[in-house]
DNA sequence: TTCGTATATTCGGAAATACGGATATTAGCA
DNA sequence: TGCTAATATCCGTATTTCCGAATATACGAA
């Protein structure tokens, strides 16, 4: 079960709290869309994708050959609302935003 | 300057957690104090503190051979709802009280 | 001064974490 | 089948973080 000590050991790094910031309010995303975002290798992505799935922070689905991650809809109350008073700084500091849905689909 | 990514590197730490979680809504607590709720050496907590100054989530005033510790109140706004977000399931999780007020003054 | 108490810092080593290229897996399609 | 695309995992290495004993510093009192 989720301790606020993981929850914040999983905030804790760019690119795992940029991935969240991509996914908060946006429904499913594919993983395509997400390593274009971020600019980097696709196994790095991956590697904090399989993080965040293994904390529950995000669930996945597959379809096809695609994977595509949401933010995990069943996180308890206090999780939900610190991830929430987070997204605002954290989107100003990141600055990451979703290409325009291009890959998949 | 705070980012998120920062506050939640220095979260995501039990025993830096525990230590935010016995100086909320306390005012000033002094070491000793701290060291005595923490079973653990003074060097590590003193470390941990260290480190929570450094990030500015603590501040901390010298009486004498004392040191006061408090939250920084200061924090922007986003910093102090995650603290007080968080705070709630941290202490059930992690089980921490302040000692009988014992030593300094 | 010198001593004792409270706290901070240093230091070497152990453990955890992050990285990204290479490779494996999974699925769709010819 | 064999091929390709999407994604996950492996693996050796580099970096970061953490630890606690030892030491240093700051201060008050004698």
């Amino acid at each position: 079960m989720l301790t606020p000590t993981q929850l914040c050991k999983c905030l804790g790094d760019d690119i795992r709290l940029s991935l969240i910031c991509l996914l908060h309010g946006q429904g499913e995303v594919c993983v395509c869309d997400l390593v274009d975002a971020m600019q980097a290798p696709q196994s790095t992505v991956s590697r904090h994708l399989a993080q965040l799935r293994q904390c529950e922070l995000v669930v996945a689905r597959r379809q096809g050959t695609w994977m595509h991650y949401q933010l995990n809809p069943a996180l308890p109350e206090w999780a939900q609302t610190a991830i929430a008073t987070l997204i605002v700084p954290a989107r100003a500091a990141l600055n990451v935003t979703l290409p325009d849905h291009a890959c998949c689909d």
